[in-house]
DNA sequence: GCTAAGGCCTGTAGTAACTACAGGGTCAAC
DNA sequence: GTTGACCCTGTAGTTACTACAGGCCTTAGC
């Protein structure tokens, strides 16, 4: 038998906010669910794994446009693995990238924390930092 | 004699969009500029410079409440390094925070790319892992 | 003096990915 | 039978902008 259950335990069980749950269901990401007499939305495991699929995927970073996509492929079962590898290697370029854009502004601000004695003065090198009329990149 | 000129030159020498310039206006983050006779808004080096700031404090990942906040000590003379200090210190935590979180996800993205062959068939092992039921973090 | 191109004006709506109500129905326990 | 927790829809708010629509102003060329 099918395990079956409401959008609060899915909320539950998958970490996702019942009120994202029902915005993923407006824009396509959730399929349209099944419902009790009373109105009330009915979820299977199916739904469950599907939205790990989601969660997993915001939480590496892929737009819910690029889940969407990758999922209306899974739908299809015609999907290539190919697809798949260079969607993620692009996206892999992307984080690449935040890393080293993080880093040097890492750099930037903690040179500003230690030139910056910390007192009660109001002379500040950090303000005087930001106010130098050169970008950062 | 000071300089004067439109928000389309202030845009073209700060790199910042003249909606934008437009945008931080309205919510407090540039002051309201005098006017020409035909309405047109009118800006000196100041407002340069205070929108060298903004860009900087965005590029470096403030939010535009910090830097209103930030700006508005500055405004009244009345910070005091020592806040100014803190505010980057904690902004410094975020970011390091931040550089963490995408390079264990760098770690998962490259390890799963490697696992996939690329090829034409439709098993992928990149979509096997994203219906994992296992959070990251 | 006239016209066309470009710049400027205000105000509104759209973007991503949610979150937070308001106002109401439903269900389970005591 | 009533309290409280849950569910429903629909709308508006969030951040930091961007993109119009519809209209006025300025300037250069003829």
């Amino acid at each position: 038998m099918t395990e079956e259950f409401s959008i609060g335990t899915l909320s539950e069980r998958s970490g996702v906010n019942v009120e994202t749950i029902r915005y993923y269901e407006k824009i396509g990401v959730m399929p349209i669910p099944a419902r009790s007499a009373a109105g009330y939305r009915i979820y299977d495991l199916d739904h469950l794994r599907r939205l790990h699929f989601v969660r997993r995927g915001r939480e590496l970073g892929f737009s819910l446009d690029e889940l969407r996509g990758l999922l209306h492929l899974v739908d299809g079962h015609n999907y290539s693995c190919g697809q798949v590898h260079a969607l993620t290697v692009e996206h892999l370029k992307d984080i690449r990238q935040k890393i080293i854009d993080l880093r040097r502004l890492e750099q930037v601000m903690s040179d500003m924390a230690k030139q910056c004695k910390g007192d009660q003065l109001p002379e500040c090198p950090i303000i005087d930092a930001l106010f130098q009329m050169r970008p950062i990149a």
